[in-house]
DNA sequence: AACTATATTGACCGGTCGGCCAGTTAGTAA
DNA sequence: TTACTAACTGGCCGACCGGTCAATATAGTT
């Protein structure tokens, strides 16, 4: 850190500052860091941040409002390449989508502090990747693949609720007697919420 | 709040300060709440908070021990009060914790402002109650009730991990289109874990 | 070469932080 | 009464906080 820029481009100077911060305020939250720990990290002055980003707390707001941005951008990619929904589509999906989250732990964290911000403006850029998420589910409803009995929004909520929660609390539960790893715990839900979402077979219906 | 106590009863001081620094610290988190807001709250001196706990972070850790502690305890009662291991059971196991994450927000504040600190200390103590928990699980394996392929203490991970991010991550996902109230959320979480915790009826096994 | 716009700096501000300490008060036991 | 202990207070400390501002450096324009 402090390699200062050389350069006087302010495109590559904000990018800089908007770097480091990132890092300290995923790792330490809002209030733990201060703009000078930016400043030595980024190379600049604290006195350039704010001339470029004004208060800390516009600085705090750019850097989640970027952050989610390549999240949101990264998984709508990934939601658009697959086709037709069915049971191992969304297989896939849960896998591919607890894999992100075990490669970006940065985002995990990021979202925690965002919640215990009450700080719904990351709820605004993945609406359309539920939305979408929860279409294809409905489709597959109707095909008969998964019971239709439940909110199609909810199943991807499950989801992703539990992909995100494992990680979250990854120092908590590794202490819970008889926690597997990751892909023991992955194959697991899984299994169950796989299950899940199949239609019963023929209990009752009324 | 700021009524002194009058009192010089040390313990009634203590628990005071503790009430004080509990509501606090579960609202803003550790680094943003001061000293002497805590004294002000529980009408105090900040001197006297340092000649009772010593540092803020012991003072921290105490306010943390104290509301896991209760949080445990309380969760215990519960569990040892049922018997019998069956679907019925997990299904009123799960709608219970539900109700109480949902009448206790602190608590949910308590274990995500935990988690990122990356503290292990609450894992400890509820690493009993998952153990009973688990424990019940394979005993409804056993009797032919769940499906035996998959690890318990991932099914008390997955019910308590799919609860917990629900309020969590409230501000966020209530921005998502579709998504239900609490109790929609958990009808349809119970409808898709129960089943899929249930043995497969019959497709094939090897 | 002069001018302009802005990126960048370093010194400085008032305020708040956690922590310390000398002193006061009030119970308690000899 | 006296002596001792511990609860409790108010004032102070140096460090650090976020933010401002006047001055400087540099790239681009005329």
């Amino acid at each position: 850190m402090n390699t200062p820029t050389g350069t006087r481009d302010p495109e590559i100077t904000r990018e800089r500052i908007l770097d480091a911060a990132h890092d300290l305020f995923v790792e330490r939250g809002f209030a733990a860091v201060s703009m000078r720990e930016i400043a030595l990290r980024s190379g600049v002055t604290k006195s350039l941040i704010h001339h470029h980003f004004g208060h800390k707390e516009a600085l705090w707001e750019r850097v989640k409002e970027r952050a989610f941005a390549a999240y949101a951008e990264g998984q709508e990619a990934e939601l658009r390449a697959a086709e037709d929904p069915d049971a191992d589509l969304l297989k896939n999906a849960i896998t591919r989508y607890f894999a992100f989250l075990q490669a970006n732990p940065g985002v995990v964290r990021l979202f925690a502090w965002t919640h215990l911000d009450e700080d719904q403006s990351c709820g605004r850029l993945d609406a359309e990747l539920v939305r979408l998420g929860a279409e294809r589910i409905r489709q597959a409803q109707e095909r008969g693949l998964f019971r239709a009995d439940v909110n199609p929004a909810h199943v991807v909520t499950m989801f992703v609720n539990g992909c995100t929660q494992w990680f979250e609390a990854r120092a908590h539960h590794s202490q819970w007697p008889g926690v597997g790893d990751d892909q023991a715990y992955l194959d697991d839900f899984l299994k169950i919420f796989m299950d899940g979402v199949l239609p019963p077979e023929r209990e009752e219906d009324a």
